[in-house]
DNA sequence: TTGACAGGCTAACGGTGTTCGCCTACCATG
DNA sequence: CATGGTAGGCGAACACCGTTAGCCTGTCAA
C-alpha cells in the first residue's frame, strides 16, 4: 500500500509515518508528542516545527488510512463482480480488524476536513457507492458496517456470539433492499 | 467469592448526577475531576472519597444513562406492536440526539461491565432482542442503528443527505429479512 | 470522654499539549 | 569570501490533567 501525504515536508511525512507506527503497536495513549518525539530522535517541542498541532498530526495518520481503504475498497469491489456490497463489507471488516487502533482514530470523531488532502475521503467512499446502486443504499451499507464493526471492535456483543451470521444476515437484507417509498405507517 | 459490585453512596449519586449534567451540558473535555469538583463546591481529591478514580465515575454515568434507555425503548417497542424496529430506532436516534455526549460515552469504546450493576446493560437490550425476533437480526438491526446515529453524530455524512431516507431504507430491509442459511458464494 | 470515621483540605507528582526564546548548521547572494 | 536568512534542532516553562499522601475537623457511638 503507497502511503503519500501530500503538503507535507519530507521530514513530515517521516514524522506521520512514524506516528501512525506507534499508535498502530501501542494504541492512542502512547500517541504521545513525546513519545513520538522519542522514537525519533528528537525532542518534542522539535515536532511543532513540522506539524501545526497534534490534531494536525492525527488527522495526516487519518489521510494514510484513507488511502489504503480507498485501494482495498477498490480492489474488493472489482474482484467480486457478483456481490459487490458482500466483497466491500468482508474487506471492510478485515481492515478494521488489522487496524484497530487507526480503524478507530479514523471513524471515532468528526473529522476535521479542512486539514485533509482533497479528494481522499471520496474516493475511500466511491467504490461503496458504486456497488450499492444508490446513495440511500450505500448510506445503510455504512453504516451497518460500520456498526458492526466498532461494536465488534468495543467487544459489546456476547463472547459467543456468531458475527458471521449478524452480518450475512444484514448483507443478505440490505442487498434485496430495492428503493421504494416507505411504508405508510 | 462474589464480585463486589460498588453500590453508591447518597453523595457518591450526587457527584454522579452532577457529572452527567457538566458532561451532558459541555462536552467530554469539560468533565474534569477539578471541574466537576468545582460546581460540587469541594475539591478534586476530596471526589475520591466517593468514587474509586474518574473511570469508576464515568462507568456510573453511562450505568444512569443505560437506566433511560431502557425505560424508553421498553416504551417505545411496547407503542408500537406492527412494527416495533421502526419504534426502537426512533427512539434510539431520538435518545442519541438528545444526549449526544452520553451516547457517545456510553457507546465509544470498551464497556467496563465488573464496574457496571448487574442486569442494567441486559435490561437495555432486552426491548430490542424481543422485537427483533431472533439475537442474530437483533444485532444486525443494533449496527445498523449505532452506525447510522454515530456517523450522524460525527458530522460524516454529507450535509443535504437525506437520513430519514437511508434510515427508512435500512429498517425495510432488515424488518423484511427472515433467517435463513446465507446463500452459497 | 474517648476514639473511630466520614469527608473535607493542601501539596505534590508525573504526565499531557504547547509556546517561547535561543542556537547552530547550511546555503544563496552580494 | 562574507553575510544574512532559514530550517530544524534544543531546554525551560506554562497550564492543565488524574491521582496520591498526609493532615484536620466535625459527628457520633461506646
Amino acid at each position: 500500500m503507497s502511503v503519500t501525504v501530500p503538503q507535507l515536508s519530507d521530514r513530515a511525512r517521516e514524522i506521520v509515518l512514524e506516528a501512525r507506527e506507534l499508535l498502530e503497536a501501542e494504541g492512542p495513549e502512547a500517541l504521545t508528542m513525546r513519545r513520538l518525539g522519542e522514537r525519533l530522535g528528537i525532542r518534542a517541542p522539535s515536532l511543532y516545527k513540522h506539524v501545526a498541532d497534534k490534531e494536525a498530526l492525527e488527522t495526516a495518520v487519518i489521510a494514510t488510512g484513507f488511502e489504503d481503504v480507498a485501494e482495498r475498497f477498490e480492489a474488493a469491489v472489482a474482484a467480486n463482480r457478483r456481490r459487490p456490497l458482500a466483497a466491500f463489507a468482508a474487506e471492510y471488516r478485515a481492515f478494521a480488524l488489522a487496524h484497530p487502533h487507526l480503524y478507530r482514530l479514523m471513524n471515532d470523531r468528526p473529522l476535521r476536513r479542512d486539514l485533509l488532502p482533497p479528494g481522499v475521503e471520496a474516493r475511500a467512499a466511491a467504490p461503496l457507492i458504486a456497488a450499492a446502486g444508490s446513495q440511500e443504499r450505500a448510506r445503510a451499507v455504512w453504516a451497518f458496517a460500520h456498526g458492526m464493526t466498532i461494536l465488534e471492535l468495543n467487544g459489546r456483543f456476547p463472547p459467543d456470539a456468531d458475527l458471521d451470521a449478524a452480518w450475512a444476515a444484514g448483507l443478505r437484507a440490505l442487498e434485496r433492499e430495492t428503493a421504494v417509498a416507505p411504508a405508510a405507517d
